[in-house]
DNA sequence: TAAAAGGAAACCG
DNA sequence: CGGTTTCCTTTTA
């Protein structure tokens, strides 16, 4: 989880970072029920390194569903998703639920941030990833979770890896591994198995991986997968109905750095201690989710202060600006 | 000068 | 009623 990557995804400006490949090349996959073309997101991936699904939340790829549009090709230019003036009226932070305003008029011009965008962006190119991973799943007969995997099932997914990307056969190294073993590997491990594409194997499996183990977190009451379909359950935390408490609210944009590390990141993750970076932007957000415009780090950091006395949050041992810790580990 | 800390009261689902 | 939100004063770094 703490790859060197990292840093990597935290080096704000994401737009460069989700270029995607200029050559869309067209790998044609036999898929069986007339499923959909899913290729291109896949070589698109090439370049989107995902190290961890931090940035899919669930309750984005339900909104996601409603708001997308005819073309499921996800287009890497941020100006697309600005240009598109309907998909202001659903902003990530508001749950689709709130359809108060009337749908066609877009009645509260928040400001089609860039960011706003570029949110948009990622949330549908993870959808369709989640979505490429099933239909692979499938395809290729096996589980979306690496872990499960048989030698077998490494092969096949090895087959697989190796058509998306274009790469010669590998398999023949990885022969004796199972899924335990494959997840247990390092990147070093993959480079000393196959030294040339060490890189995408290792980055292809981090995706799975990762898609697997957010799967897991957030579907707690799992549906035994009834009838193979629906192997991702559209689970919803946030966006249940239920009010939001401002702890689960920070909690939120924690978990997902990719979009959210320039506001609020941990420090100390396992410790459960953050630190505000913009207090602004954090409280612009807050106030945006409740629907209370005057939102600013005054009142949002006294609501966090009340939380001293319940034991949710505190103050870290060595206090500092703007950094708190949650009592209770993550 | 922004952030921290809390009291007090209003607000709201 | 609980969980803030709003406003305010004082203290701290």
């Amino acid at each position: 989880m703490a790859s060197p990557r990292e840093s990597q995804a935290e080096s704000t400006e994401c737009p460069t970072e989700v270029t995607l490949a200029g050559s869309t090349e067209t790998i044609s996959v036999k898929a069986e029920s007339g499923s959909p073309d899913i290729t291109e997101t896949w070589s698109g991936l090439q370049v989107l390194y995902l190290p961890s699904f931090d940035i899919l939340s669930i309750d984005e790829t339900t909104w996601l569903g409603r708001v997308r549009e005819p073309s499921p090709t996800p287009t890497p230019s941020p100006e697309v998703a600005s240009a598109s003036p309907t998909r202001c009226a659903v902003e990530p932070e508001q749950c689709p639920q709130v359809h108060s305003s009337a749908l066609g008029a877009p009645a509260m011009p928040s400001g089609p941030d860039e960011e706003r965008s570029l949110e948009q962006m990622q949330t549908l190119v993870v959808e369709e990833v989640l979505k490429d991973i099933e239909t692979a799943c499938k395809l290729l007969n096996i589980t979306p979770d690496p872990v499960d995997w048989n030698t077998g099932n490494v092969q096949k997914w090895l087959l697989w890896t190796e058509h998306l990307y274009k790469l010669p056969s590998v398999g023949k190294a990885f022969q004796q591994l199972d899924g335990k073993d494959l997840c247990a590997m390092s990147q070093e491990d993959f480079h000393k198995l196959s030294p040339e594409y060490s890189g995408t194997l290792h980055a292809h499996l981090d995706i799975w991986k990762s898609a697997a183990w957010m799967h897991g977190r957030c579907s707690v009451t799992e549906r035994p997968t009834a009838g193979g379909q629906d192997a991702w359950p559209e689970a919803d935390s946030s966006c249940s109905g239920q009010p939001v408490h401002l702890w689960q609210f920070l909690r939120e944009l924690l978990l997902k750095p990719h979009n959210y590390s320039r506001y609020i990141r941990w420090l100390n993750k396992d410790k459960g201690i953050f630190k505000i970076e913009d207090s602004a932007q954090v409280a612009r957000l807050w106030g945006q989710r409740k629907n209370r415009p005057a939102m600013n780090y005054d009142k949002l950091s006294r609501s966090i202060r009340q939380y001293y006395k319940k034991g949710i949050i505190r103050k870290p041992d060595m206090s500092q600006r703007l950094v708190y810790q949650f009592v209770n580990q993550v």
